[in-house]
DNA sequence: GATTGTGAATAGATTCACAGCT
DNA sequence: AGCTGTGAATCTATTCACAATC
């Protein structure tokens, strides 16, 4: 089998979608599939999703296509969603609100132990089954947690403080909501999301 | 200059990149910058700037520079940000509510003018100065504000339905937050942003 | 002297096309 | 007969390195 440093971003993202293809696949109860009807089906690449797949292993059987179920299984393992990864998030804004609801966050593979904000007046506040609490407690939050994952959701300006909060409480990946350019430390795997950048994406089209 | 349709998404979301650095400079009062500089201040590349800026003209002085202001406009102009696009928003649940609250879609070059909902219990809640309306006032919203992007903020169940409402209604650029690919559409320009995507990734390196 | 803008070189990602299995 | 897995070919993106310019 392959390293893990040496996939890209771009071909571990389509892992993702080809995990969520199969899963709606399961769902109508497909039991195989080829890589030429499940690219049909969700407008992908034959040859990309056999390459694919074909670099972490031989997942198919020549003539006869992809067992979805297993398939299923391999991804989640290769993704490393076997397992639950506990989360913890930084700024109870909108966004942090927002994420720490959102179903896709507290299911499957991912929970949210946590959600800490620098602003008294959200601290207490109370967000499905959680409490905000002061970001003084992210260390302990962290630490009892065993939090692998934070999400900085806090405005730009302080989004460099809080991003070495997280480090220094021990969190080694971060997704960053704030749209900035975060300075990079070693062994920290930060993925920033910039929403405006989506937007203004479309926005090019539209002149 | 050059045509409109033929710059890779990626050079487009570094473009949106360097007007986000640009616009801080501008608040650190400084009024000229090399590549160089550039690069170094924000962890980017500095002959991809030149390539970059120099694919849509000449917008650099040699020997000098690049003036901030003046590249700013320019990337705005660019970017088609010196106007404001009206967006309507459908899907009142946690994501749709946090994108209308949301600033940065609230500020520049974009406005939430509308958001509507399929559940009569959402319907009437008030979000900043808007009030949820119900999914079947979505074409009479498109075209009053002139909506020009819409935001998929819907379960993936119903982002197909929702997906064609917004097509039928008028729009032409949709940014989709539902963890499903859309079937293609001519002349549709659809943009998915799957956020539980992101946490995988972060997820494969934990593993 | 410094920095842009750019062709040439390199690296990376995708597609093709077919040998190898079932 | 049909489909995977894969080397080769192509396409795309990035980096290099330097002539042109201020």
């Amino acid at each position: 089998m392959h390293h893990s440093e040496d996939i890209s971003s771009l071909a571990l993202n389509r892992l993702s979608t080809y995990l969520r293809c199969l899963r709606l696949l399961q769902e109508s109860n497909v039991k195989r599939i080829s890589s030429q009807e499940l690219a049909r089906r969700f407008h992908l690449s034959a040859a990309q999703i056999r390459k694919d797949l074909a670099y972490f292993g031989e997942f198919g059987i020549r003539g006869v296509g992809y067992d979805v179920a297993s398939l299923c299984r391999r991804l989640e393992a290769l993704l490393g969603l076997e397992r639950e990864h506990p989360v913890v998030v930084v700024g109870a804004g909108n966004i942090g609100r927002a994420l720490a609801r959102f179903p896709g966050f507290n299911s499957g593979s991912f929970r949210i132990h946590g959600i800490v904000d620098n602003d008294p007046q959200k601290v207490g506040q109370r967000i499905n089954d959680l409490e905000v609490r002061p970001s003084s407690e992210l260390p302990q939050l962290v630490q009892q947690s065993q939090a692998e994952i934070g999400i900085l959701a806090v405005p730009a300006e302080a989004a460099p403080e809080n991003y070495r909060c997280l480090v220094a409480a021990g969190i080694r990946s971060i997704l960053n909501f704030a749209p900035v350019p975060l300075d990079p430390i070693p062994d920290i795997r930060v993925k920033t999301v910039d929403l405006l950048i989506f937007l203004e994406e479309l926005a090019y089209f539209l002149r």
